[in-house]
DNA sequence: CAAATTAATTTTGTGTGTCAAATTAATTGA
DNA sequence: TCAATTAATTTGACACACAAAATTAATTTG
């Protein structure tokens, strides 16, 4: 039952006989499934637009819009952004609501997911009851299980139960995981991974995230921690990295680490400029070709290349999609990264892994963030 | 019906309320099962030999160790093991097969192969059509599905489907793997990964192995050629490895790599000695503290300490297994894989991952293969 | 020693999920 | 209009797992 759910949300508009051919099961079987669903009011049916032959049309099924409606927040470098969906996973409202802090304590968190979600709904005209389910993503280390974030960057304590906090103001269930999870779930969902069962979706943007996907299923490591590809090591005593080791990934590629070196790399005076100024200055005169700042690039390129090719050898995976806002500057970094794939990935007789750029604005960090609450909702609907 | 079995195994000797308790099933339903399981005489049952308070005495079950036999092989640097398996797993007989080539072709794989189990067979005072499967372990890169394998450091030509290379001689099934995952194999099913269900194995001897265990099973990656620590990079443009690509682990770690560096290194006439001999002078010398032999084997610490900890950023796993024969010189590695682990390893709230070493002589890793063909029949068995 | 007690296992009857085969429904082309 | 075609449903059967009750085989106790 679950199966035929997902499969129903994956294709968007399907037929019966096609969901006993791709699911393989009997039509009897798949009947009586939609059956059920159709009685619970999760999917619809409608006539098919357009006939394809003779014989009897099919009665194409969809997901009932407003079977479910669910919120989703992400915790971003500044303000939370919110968005609400329909059981389809289509967004429609959103809401932001922006801090100044650079680590905000649990209790601004709960102000301020309220303060964003409350625009949102707004925005929906819907109150907060009519909410099915909430999703929440926060960058660090999650234990998706029980809500407990161990570690975040912008978060001001230590480990501090995001969903026992949210759960103070919010009467429905609350599913919190890390951000890098957020996107692959995205991309599972709705993206590049819709066709994939076995793929890895990495975030450049503040810190370096990574998403595994096993068969069709996010991977959390065995324990629950896993998948932080941000702080693996590229380099033996290498870079500083906020996290405190030496040789992270994240000291060379993400924001943090550019810059760091942007000060002493760009021309001019850039005193006035605040961080994101100073990231786009750096992209300008790196694309003009001025030694220093490219060269910061062609680093970060190189090492980012360097981690995607052990990712490659350790995974396997199917497609490796980047995705993310600040992948806006990929055209600098991926000549590096192609050529170091080429001589770091092991590639004996098997296709090569292929590597897909998706670029996101803001707000599907939100989507991402819905997505966990209805696949949270989904599970609970199907037992399972 | 799978899960009893395999659990009949894990537990080697257990009663049906025991099983019920552990698989969550009701004790009619394993009644039922066990009963197929009796009359397919794959297990029997025996009363059990103490009596634990008053009650009605539990009738204890346990494999039925003449169900079944199965052959093992592993093709190693310079030679072919084999081995015979009873049903339990227990080694009934074993057999070597020694050639002097460097690479070998498919014909002398075929020849080498029969050579080693008939020896073993004649031990154990079998024929060959009393072999219910076979299994096979290559280094290389093996996709198991189809026993092809597509590059391996001890055969000659390119890709060569193995398994259709034994098939011509044995009327059974044949199943072919990576050598890691054999060890895998070997200590999920006798060994110290018996108690967990996430945990990696990786083995150091003429090459660097990994194999890695989720949710009980072995992953094999996306598209089947996955688990390629030994050419996961830990240096960037580092040193040059046999594959061809530079910065490779096993170009640090591995016997070739120590051999390279131990020809300058040792003091003394080394002329006349092989490479076993001459790794074993290495260590000694480095056991007596002679700095140059010493800095060998604290790169390689390092080295591999870096990869570890990658592996553990990643998978998070609740065991490391260090498993082979060439462990033996672990004492040296130990100081700087623990140091650089502890600089390197994300550990926040968590559990340090306990690293274990397990040795090995050659003969279990031909028990890993038998492993690998009571999988495989056993799957079969109960259909999947 | 027989009855009571305890614990392991088996029997019985029921519900769920899946399927093959037969049936019904809706359309098109001749 | 009617045969052909494709989609969906109905029917009856089987496999699996379960709860509850019954049975079996020991140990204690009076």
């Amino acid at each position: 039952m679950a199966r035929v759910l997902r499969e129903v949300r994956l294709r968007r508009e399907t037929s019966r006989v096609n969901l006993s051919a791709v699911l393989n099961l009997s039509p009897a079987t798949v009947t009586a499934v939609i059956g059920d669903l159709l009685e619970q009011e999760l999917i619809v049916e409608k006539r098919a637009a357009t006939s394809p032959g003779r014989g009897r049309p099919q009665m194409m099924l969809s997901l009932n819009a407003d079977a479910r409606r669910v919120a989703g927040a992400k915790l971003n470098d500044g303000s939370i952004t919110t968005a609400i969906l329909d059981f389809k996973g289509e967004i429609i409202s959103e809401g932001v609501a922006p801090f100044s802090e650079r680590k905000i304590s649990g209790d601004t968190l709960k102000a301020k997911v309220d303060e964003a979600l409350d625009t949102a709904l707004a925005a929906a005209n819907l109150r907060q009851d009519q909410i099915d389910a909430f999703g929440m993503g926060v960058p660090g280390f999650i234990e998706t299980q029980t809500g407990m974030c161990h570690w975040s960057p912008l978060l001001a304590e230590g480990p501090m139960n995001v969903r026992a906090i949210l759960q103070q103001r919010l009467n429905c269930p609350i599913f919190v995981d890390n951000d890098a999870n957020l996107a692959t779930l995205a991309e599972l969902w709705f993206g590049l991974g819709r066709e994939e069962s076995d793929f890895l979706v990495v975030t450049v943007e503040h810190g370096v995230g990574l998403g595994v996907v096993i068969d069709g299923r996010i991977f959390r490591g065995g324990r629950g921690l896993g998948a932080e590809f941000g702080h693996t090591k590229v380099q033996i005593d290498g870079a500083l990295c906020r996290c405190g080791q030496r040789g992270c990934l994240e000291a060379y590629v993400a924001d943090f680490a550019l810059l760091r070196e942007a000060g002493a790399a760009l021309t001019g005076d850039v005193s006035a400029l605040g961080a994101s100024e100073l990231l786009d200055q750096l992209a300008v005169e790196a694309l003009e070709g001025i030694e220093i700042p490219a060269s910061i690039y062609r680093r970060a390129g190189r090492m980012l290349g360097l981690g995607l090719a052990n990712l490659i050898n350790l995974f396997d995976p199917a497609l490796i999609v980047l995705a993310g806002e600040r992948i806006r500057n990929h055209q600098l970094l991926e000549t590096e990264i192609e050529k170091t794939l080429k001589a770091n990935a092991i590639s004996v007789d098997r296709l090569q892994t292929p590597i897909t750029v998706h670029r996101w604005g803001d707000g599907l960090w939100a989507r991402g963030a819905g997505a966990l609450a209805l696949d949270g909702l989904m599970e609970m609907a199907t037992d399972r």
